[in-house]
DNA sequence: ACTGGTAGCTAGTAACACTGAGTAGTGGAG
DNA sequence: CTCCACTACTCAGTGTTACTAGCTACCAGT
């Protein structure tokens, strides 16, 4: 992956997992192949299980073990009541910085 | 400032100042206090300072020394083809990414 | 002499995504 | 029955980045 992409990615791939989360309970593999079909580029998978842990550690999330009809039993990730309130201020960082790229990009010739 | 912004100004903030300087070549004292009154948060002087020495070590800057009327010389760069392309790039990474994220935030109920 | 504004620099730290490997469990193809 | 593909998670080590918290240095005004 882009060297720019991946430092890019750092502070907001957290945020896209939680605004994945919103509304779907889901786990670690569906998540690598939900944000891959989304069209986000290669995510290591290692990278979304090292965000879950990190999120399960802040409180961001309730885990909940289910055994699978293929493979080992998945930890399903559920966005509680902390994690939307993580994600309403990852929004609004995220609508600061983005405002004020596009008026670079605009001013900027 | 906070630690969210922190994070997700990792890859955005070279751009950032790159974009910054498009047609007017700066200097980095002149900098730190231009992105502070565009409203970016505090960004730290040391950050700068080693954000410049940085994308000089990359060749996406020519730098001139130029004397100051107030203090020590002042290092003034210049944004050369190089950076430009960078610069590019950069909005290419920015642009794919910002799309993917207002598409979350508006699927995400 | 001293303070404050200008201008640049540095060592150390924390956070984060990636790499590349490993461990398991299940079901189907041969 | 064995091998392979898919599922699912884990971990140690690496590189990049922004921040903290200082420092040096020059000049003007008090």
């Amino acid at each position: 992956m882009g060297k720019q992409m991946t430092e890019m990615l750092k502070g907001t791939l957290e945020g896209i997992v939680l605004a994945v989360l919103t509304g779907n309970p889901a786990y670690g593999y569906e998540i690598t192949t939900l944000l891959r079909a989304q069209g986000f580029p290669d995510i290591a998978e290692g990278t979304v299980y090292a965000l879950l842990v990190r999120i399960e550690q802040k409180g961001l999330v309730d885990v909940e073990k289910r055994p699978s009809e293929k493979g080992p039993p998945r930890k399903v990730y559920t966005l509680n009541a902390q994690g939307k309130k993580e994600l309403d201020e990852f929004w609004n960082t995220w609508s600061f910085l983005s405002e004020r790229l596009e008026e670079l990009r605009k001013g900027g010739k």
